[in-house]
DNA sequence: CTAACGTATCAGTGGATAATGATATGACAG
DNA sequence: CTGTCATATCATTATCCACTGATACGTTAG
């Protein structure tokens, strides 16, 4: 599929799975913790690991996951391997959500949909 | 972590938990088709399972992770109850997914964590 | 009242996945 | 080289969740 097509075509299954791939990257407390991490700097994977207090292969599964999802890029520095968000919508996409939930909080603290 | 390092509270626990909810209610492709059904038109429950080809318990029980997770609300009518997106944002962020996508698909669609 | 319809809930099942500890890979310092 | 550090991968486990069929609940029609 390409991208010409994604936006006369969003229904279409491939569709909907990319999409729910995407959202499904967001939808992880760990992960949005490592993007808030990654919002404000370039971030190697130890000092993600310190901000966040994940596991050091935790961390770096949930950011092959992001990688691969489109969500942060990679480049190599020497040992280190620095992440940034891929794209600067990422964070308006996590902003935007904060917004609705922030008029829709109430109901969302109140599902129980998923034992969290 | 202490409370006072996170940038404007956006990182608390909390606020991850919610954000992971909100995000994980659109991460599911029944769920994104039950709401691409409704972003055109208010619908009962029969309506989305003939538009969707769900399970009727499934799309119920979709709809009240939906609701409970504030992205669709209903009214009953009579022995129909009808459900429609909870605010126009929840389309504005599926729209503002779309477009990222447009740009990061191929990465999106090379990814291998979840085996769809 | 009673039957038919619309919707919600329940129990069971299979598959997906997040977290962890151990280990592998690769790069730099000395 | 060799040891150490940074990162990635693997195997395991425990949990979560989407789907299905059966069934319960409530409402309207006749």
């Amino acid at each position: 599929m390409t991208a010409q097509n994604i936006q006369d075509d969003l229904s279409a299954p491939d569709t909907l799975e990319l999409r729910a791939k995407l959202f499904r990257g967001l939808s992880d407390p760990s992960r949005l913790m490592i993007l808030d991490a990654l919002v404000s700097d370039e971030r190697n994977v130890q000092e993600i690991v310190g901000h966040t207090g994940l596991g050091q292969p935790n961390v770096s599964n949930h950011l092959r996951c992001l990688l691969e999802c489109g969500l942060v890029s990679r480049r190599s520095k020497g040992r280190f391997v620095r992440y940034r968000l891929a794209d600067r919508r990422v964070a308006d996409l996590i902003r935007d959500a904060d917004q609705l939930l922030a008029s829709t909080a109430n109901g969302v603290d109140a599902c129980q949909s998923y034992t969290d």
